[in-house]
DNA sequence: TACTTATCCTATCGGATTAATATGATATAT
DNA sequence: ATATATCATATTAATCCGATAGGATAAGTA
């Protein structure tokens, strides 16, 4: 599981994505109105996006918070491990996150390890492909289908 | 990531599978012992993959846990459930840890949600044709892939 | 310059979860 | 009977997560 953080940046950073070619610049609390994540958690969380070199920010009055890169770089894989969110199944298996298992003498030699690491293959395959562009039209589809029920 | 209480039950059935065909019985020391798991820890983890009907048990002397299924018909995914591990990145998108995000009007409408939902299926489909046979299989290619170096 | 608006930054809190232990009851071989 | 093993529940200690507090800093505006 991913904590909120995650999912929170995620929610974010389609909202600056939204109005991303005109300067697009919104403030936290536009963002958390808009989309009811509570102020200051959001402001920890973007502060850690910027950190990380995925927005860039605006002090003062009509500051606010901005993409750096255009909507189809940011990818969510990207996005979720900015924010500490663990992909992998177990540490052993975790790019970012990576700790070995104890006592377990040749990790190459682990069949649970090897299996693993095709899961997070997989997930990874699919999480560094989609961008918050991709996230944006899969909204406007899904919302097509909806209607001609 | 899947907690400990899960990689536990894997390796102990693991075990278990090993010595399977012979009316394969291991008591919770003998398990702990060549796992290098705690031994009570590991009593509660067997004791849950009992209700689950999993293993079965035998008490007194010469007793002990053995699998209740043959070791190709017990799969990944099914240990990873019956210990309490979630698969899914979200609850949104979890099969057995299933909760809506609030503030979610429509779930259908949600791109997140439904490319969480690809992840899940692609990680499902990995975990659910792995067996535990698979798993002793994959350990033996895997030494002798390292023998020839 | 004074004031207001907004981000910056660090510290902290309560609650939940996790991994592990403790304790005693129950069953079954010899 | 006694030793050996599982059964069952309760408790602990540590960690993590989501959220909050409070003040510092920067930048626009009158």
């Amino acid at each position: 599981m991913i904590p909120k953080k995650s999912k929170y940046a995620i929610q974010a950073l389609k909202c600056l994505a939204k109005v991303y070619p005109d300067q697009g610049k919104l403030s936290i609390a536009q963002i958390a109105a808009e989309e009811n994540i509570s102020r200051k958690f959001l402001e920890a969380i973007l502060l850690q996006l910027r950190h990380n070199g995925i927005v860039g920010s605006k002090m003062g009055p009509n500051g606010g918070y901005y993409l750096l890169q255009s909507p189809d770089e940011i990818v969510l894989s990207n996005i979720i491990r900015s924010t500490g969110g663990p992909i992998a199944l177990l540490p052993c298996v975790s790019l970012n996150f990576y700790e070995p298992c104890e006592d377990c003498p040749h990790e190459e030699l682990c069949g649970l390890h090897d299996v693993l690491l095709e899961v997070r293959e997989a997930s990874v395959r699919i999480l560094s492909k989609t961008s918050l562009s991709d996230l944006i039209n899969r909204e406007k589809k899904l919302s097509k289908k909806n209607k001609n029920k």
